[in-house]
RNA sequence: GGCUCGUUGGUGAAGUGGUUUAACACGCCACCCUCUCAAGGUGGUAUUCAUGGGUUCGAAACCCAUACGAGUCACCA
């Protein structure tokens, strides 16, 4: 028997050749430096912040050049799939504005002309490949048991040798055509490996995007290329895919780094063109003074659904993303205010080499900027959006008073440099609760008076200001004329430098003052502008919150 | 254990041999601003770039060693 009909034996029922293969593809009309990337999960479970990093950089990589970005299902190890879980995948990456040119759309949909995009489906692609290996002498069958493989690990364990099957160890390396056959026709099991051509000894020099030259020893494990299910291993999977769709920079977590030698391997035993690689280092976790990868199981922020909840907005994340992957972007978003994200120059070469540490805080800030220069109507909106789902008590609230809601959130938001109260969705009601009767009413009230706490002196203020001073129609001039008159007349200094120079001439001064109205109308002695508070509260309610005292 | 990568402040980092007495941003602290807070303004916040050697007139940057950290070594991706 021949390698030819050897292949058929292992690997039945295939007609195609991979030129057949080649031939159905066309070559991909891009420009010159265009970048073909994709993203490629299993679909084991939702993405968490560092696929998005990763979906990100390679979507905004894939767009700045007018390449393509495409999406790709790894289901090949198919105990580990769970449920739906290509939809899930494409519409968690949705909602941070991460789309694809092509690929799976959903379980069974797919869009593009390099599919099929799910793995699972490509089977006899993976197999024709195989048997070219196989006709040419650089695949063979692995009869190995699973205590076998075993066996070998403990012996090199025990004499301190490299783990793994290759030299020596990969005892189904030899076997004879003829004995092959007498075995599989015995009904025995077997997977597919390589015949590494490589020498561990032999080194090599590999260029990454993203972490530069490094010297790496060549594969000479006999990776498996196809399972006993059938199925490819990923490496086998990526070398086929990558290569028929046209990928030209695999972008992808660090943990892959040191596979390269197999991926290379692969790549020029086929004469292929390899692609470019770049490797993403991870997002990091400081767990008591050492760093770890953020984990989805222990930190709640890991998970994409985390945002959601907190309602955090999905633009602050994507801004906060990429300040991490070019530490540049923020003082270029500063620099060309007029412009957009997707008009930000992504560098490979600007991006860390070591993992950066997920800086929450930091997140919180850029959100909170972003809130800030939003109008209060979109404010509302997207308030109104979060609340639905987390805050149903807010929500008919917000609905009830649309626009006193509106009125609130205005409050110092149009001005050159707005305030910045919120950093999420979750933090509004927080900050201003007490401007609606209905939680103001029912809330358990702690009056943070400061300097004036005397009972008496308390009342005298507010019914002074309310009867001779307070009038719903005055400008915020007016008003604040008035609440210097009242500081006057009741032995408070107005001028607060005055105060200052003097503070023996006075009970106290203007700010005393303000603040008692102030924690009397919201219990807070730090609101915002208090005319404005005034203004929407009205007449009425600030008579009926100043007899609560 | 083998292989590989990394190590600049509380954080993200800029920086690839000489206006660096280390940019910028977050955080923190102080002060300022005709009401509080926020914002804004001003200033402070690494005598030093993991440690030890070396190269050089000159090093955070180049070389070597050590320490520490990370990744990987599956019929998982």
């Amino acid at each position: 028997m021949d390698r030819k009909k050897l292949a058929d034996l292992l690997l039945p029922g295939i007609t195609k050749t991979i030129e057949d293969y080649e031939k159905m593809y066309p070559e991909r009309n891009i420009e010159e430096g265009a970048i073909v990337t994709r993203y490629a999960p299993s679909p084991t479970g939702l993405p968490h912040i560092g696929n998005l990093f990763q979906t990100f950089i390679s979507m905004h990589l894939a767009k700045q050049t007018s390449g393509i970005f495409y999406l790709r299902i790894e289901d090949t190890d198919q105990k580990r799939s769970i449920e739906n879980g290509i939809s899930k995948i494409i519409k968690s990456l949705n909602d941070f504005e991460i789309k694809f040119d092509e690929g799976a759309v959903s379980e069974v949909d797919e869009k593009g002309s390099y599919g099929p995009y799910i793995q699972s489906n490509r089977k006899e692609i993976y197999w024709a490949f195989a048997k070219y290996l196989i006709e040419n002498d650089m695949a063979y069958p692995c009869f190995c048991t699973e205590e076998k493989l075993d066996e070998i690990r403990q012996k090199q364990e025990k004499y301190k040798s490299r783990i793994g099957y290759y030299g020596r160890y990969a005892t189904c390396r030899n076997l004879s055509i003829d004995e092959i056959v007498k075995r599989v026709q015995n009904g025995e099991k077997y997977i597919i490996r390589l015949k590494s051509p490589g020498k561990f000894d032999n080194k090599f020099i590999f260029n990454d995007c993203i972490k530069g030259k490094m010297e790496l020893p060549e594969n000479d494990i006999d990776i498996i290329i196809i399972k006993s299910d059938g199925l490819p291993t990923y490496h086998f999977a990526h070398l086929v895919d990558d290569h028929l769709m046209q990928t030209t920079h695999v972008i992808r977590g660090d943990e892959w780094l040191s596979s390269i030698p197999i991926h290379t391997q692969l790549f020029r035993m086929f004469n292929f063109k390899v692609p470019k690689y770049a490797h993403i280092a991870p997002l990091l976790k400081d767990d008591n003074g050492t760093k770890r990868k953020l984990s989805k199981r222990k930190d709640p922020e890991a998970s994409v659904t985390y945002y959601h909840e907190q309602g955090i907005p999905t633009e602050a994340v994507i801004l906060y993303l990429a300040t991490v992957a070019n530490s540049n972007f923020e003082e270029w978003m500063d620099n060309n205010k007029d412009k957009t994200i997707d008009d930000f120059k992504l560098e490979f070469k600007k991006m860390s080499t070591s993992g950066a540490l997920f800086d929450l805080e930091k997140l919180l800030n850029i959100s909170r900027n972003y809130l800030s220069r939003l109008k209060a109507c979109e404010i509302y909106e997207r308030v109104l959006n979060w609340t639905k789902e987390f805050d149903l008590e807010f929500k008919e609230l917000l609905e009830k008073y649309k626009e006193k809601s509106i009125a609130i959130f205005n409050i110092e938001r149009e001005q050159a440099k707005p305030r910045k109260d919120y950093s999420c969705y979750s933090d509004v009601k927080n900050q201003v609760w007490y401007m609606y009767d209905e939680l103001f009413d029912t809330a358990e009230k702690h009056y943070d008076f400061q300097k004036i706490t005397d009972k008496q002196e308390i009342k005298t203020i507010l019914n002074t200001y309310l009867s001779n001073y307070y009038s719903p129609e005055d400008d915020n001039e007016t008003w604040f004329n008035k609440m210097k008159d009242m500081s006057d007349h009741l032995g408070y200094a107005s001028n607060m430098k005055e105060y200052k120079n003097n503070p023996e001439n006075y009970k106290g001064n203007i700010a005393d003052i303000s603040n008692v109205l102030r924690v009397a109308l919201t219990t807070k002695s730090m609101t915002p502008d208090l005319y404005q508070i005034m203004k929407i509260l009205g007449i009425d309610t600030i008579k009926k919150r100043f007899d609560l005292i």
